[in-house]
RNA sequence: GCCCCCGUAGCUCAGUGGAUAGAGCAGUGGUUUCCUAAACCAUGUGCGUAGGUUCGAUUCCUAUCGGGGGUACCA
């Protein structure tokens, strides 16, 4: 059991016994580090509605409280807070047992199922600045479920059905009509081999786009061809699937450079088979209706202090829209795949959508109840005036140059700063390259999802401070520290009682994990986890500063702190693992 | 018009209804016979504004100002 979570029983027990309600006596960690460990606030609230004096009652749960083994001082302060500073007996017993226990004394959250929707990605365009937040903060949170004993789905979820699809056929059509793939006598099978490539289709898309926007007879052939798509006609089908293939291909490079992975490359056309079936489910329960000659759903609510607008199954053409195939992937989520839980980790901007999407699928009955739908929005990317972040010609930056960008800048730090400089050139690129995506990957995921976050590579790659690099140093230095005890004969060893103050923060501070993964779930936010991180490594630091191992005298000592630092170095490498940060073996 | 998100130190950002609101950067000064100085230590007139709820509000509610976004046949 977390530390917490024992304290605060024990506190409630104190309640008790001194006549308030038992619920309350919630400890948390210290706001004021120079008065004590650990604090609980409750007898104010408690005292208020018990009609006491709240100091009074305060001085009573403390002198209960104080008789306890694990309580070394309790205080009262102010109107009535309770201090409390636990002893140095307890807090080794309870770092030895999160040492010995699996995921560092984690207790797992049951056998719960979660899907995190990340990708965003889209057939036929190459990822850019935008997808680096929903591909960090995706993977960082699948990460952290994971560890927390979440059984978790990630899925790519590509933006690959509707008028995009129909515009590429279209210009296809227009551009090579003799194609097999446009005739629709023919009967055998299509051509293996993609008629396109991905470089080709990154030209051909922006151009159908906007020929669409200035050409109204060809926007009519591409509503007509997606319609066309999506009602299954084999030609388009092919020719769509071969579109698929060479982005997919494309896009796991993409991902795979920031060590970003999915276990599902589904995406809208995944559902394309159960849509029609789907629509007539929903008909059934009667929550649909035709309005202008669509099918839509209307989630209105009583509550609502907006006009939300309904939701379109189908628009009039007889097209699906992109509200139509999520409603049919969530369906898919709970009916093939079992979830309890969906989080999708999309830009702000889609919060009417989902909102929409979700209600629909509860008004149908397609999502339970008791299946979570979670919208984790996020916000936008700015450059450094504030605006969002552009490239010189304005388009958006490509993430592939981004994670580029950056690792050659870490080289030119790393260079100047005369750092590592027993490597040869090729290792120094490759730490370089580690060092690189470790400054995008806090850069990122130090902001709170929702802030529109400056994008500064300069000030990600920062080798001091609280950067990415700062973290990768630290992790890289417990590891040599150990390295370095046991060259000169000295091994981790049991846990005895902490003897100085740097080490009882230490202590202190790795057994905040529990509190940490809990409230990152909680709210699905992987900025804490990265400040957690900061905290975890800046207290090792500090440590490292001021309890000297090789020199300590007792050996029974150096073994204890060594044990303490194969401890915190294994939990960094998870935190760094869980913010997508690669440790490199030495820097 | 209506709705959503954001306003915190010179800059970039954290912050769980609690006490004296924190980090990093930038600036200044200090620390190395000692496990990686990519480190450590010291150094601060700041919660947009006005009300309300509360024993207690940066946090919750209302209004208002400023910035961003959304508002059925794109995704």
């Amino acid at each position: 059991m977390s530390i917490l979570s024992e304290l605060s029983e024990l506190c409630g027990e104190a309640f008790a016994q001194a006549g308030a309600d038992s619920s309350v006596g919630n400890v948390v960690y210290s706001q004021r580090p120079d008065l004590c460990q650990f604090q609980c606030n409750d007898a104010m609230p408690a005292a208020k509605k018990a009609g006491k004096n709240p100091r009074e009652l305060a001085d009573a749960v403390a002198a209960i409280l104080a008789q306890a083994d694990e309580i070394a001082s309790v205080e009262v302060a102010g109107p009535g807070f309770l201090n409390i500073k636990v002893t140095p007996e307890y807090l080794q017993s309870k770092i030895a047992e999160a040492a010995n226990s699996e995921a560092f004394g984690l207790s797992p959250y049951g056998d719960k199922k979660v899907m995190i929707d990340y990708g965003g990605a889209n057939v036929a365009k190459s990822l850019h600045v935008g997808h680096l937040r929903t591909a960090l903060i995706g993977e960082s949170l699948k990460r952290t479920y994971r560890l927390a004993g979440f059984e978790t789905l990630g899925d790519v979820h590509l933006g690959d059905w509707g008028l995009p699809m129909g515009q590429l056929v279209a210009i296809m059509e227009l551009e090579q009509p003799e194609m097999v793939y446009f005739d629709e006598t023919y009967e055998g099978d299509y051509p293996t081999e993609s008629p396109v490539t991905i470089q080709d289709l990154e030209i051909l898309y922006p151009k159908a786009s906007s020929m669409c926007k200035e050409d109204s007879q060809f926007a009519e052939k591409a509503q007509l061809a997606t319609v066309a798509l999506q009602e299954g006609r084999r030609g388009y089908r092919a020719l769509w699937q071969h579109f698929f293939n060479v982005s997919a291909e494309a896009l796991k490079e993409t991902y795979g450079s920031l060590g970003v992975e999915f276990d599902l490359w589904l995406g809208e056309a995944s559902v394309a088979d159960r849509v029609d079936a789907m629509i007539k489910r929903i008909s059934k329960t009667g929550v649909s209706e035709e309005s202008d000659g669509a099918l839509v759903v209307n989630v209105v609510q009583e509550d609502d202090k907006e006009d939300i607008p309904p939701l379109m199954l189908l628009n009039s053409r007889g097209g699906l829209t992109y509200g139509t195939t999520d409603v049919a992937t969530i369906e898919e989520r709970v009916d093939d795949f079992n979830v309890d839980k969906v989080v999708y980790i999309v830009d702000n901007r889609q919060s009417l959508h989902f909102e929409q999407v979700f209600r629909t699928s509860r008004l149908s009955g397609i999502a339970p109840d008791d299946v979570e739908l979670i919208h984790a929005a996020n916000g936008t990317v700015n450059g450094p005036d504030g605006s969002p972040l552009k490239t010189r010609d304005g388009n958006l930056p490509r993430l592939i140059d981004l994670v580029a960008e950056s690792g050659d800048l870490a080289l030119e730090k790393i260079n100047e700063g005369n750092l590592a400089q027993d490597f040869d050139v090729a290792a120094r690129t490759e730490l370089a390259k580690k060092v690189g995506i470790a400054a995008l990957a806090y850069g990122e995921l130090s902001n709170h999802r929702l802030t529109n976050y400056s994008f500064d590579l300069d000030r990600f790659t920062n080798l001091k401070g609280q950067t990415g690099p700062y973290l990768q140093y630290v992790a890289v230095r417990a590891k040599s520290t150990q390295a370095k005890a046991n060259e000169a004969g000295i091994s981790a060893g049991n846990f005895k009682t902490p003897c100085h103050e740097a080490e009882t923060s230490l202590i202190l501070v790795v057994l905040k994990l529990q509190e940490v993964v809990e409230r990152t779930i909680e709210q699905n936010a992987p900025n804490l986890l990265a400040e957690y991180a900061y905290e975890v490594a800046s207290t090792f630091n500090q440590f490292y500063d001021q309890c000297h191992i090789l020199s300590q005298e007792s050996s029974e000592t150096q073994q204890s702190w060594l044990a303490l630092v194969a401890f915190t170095e294994e939990m960094l490498k998870q935190l760094c693992f869980m913010l997508c940060i690669p440790v490199p073996d030495r820097m």
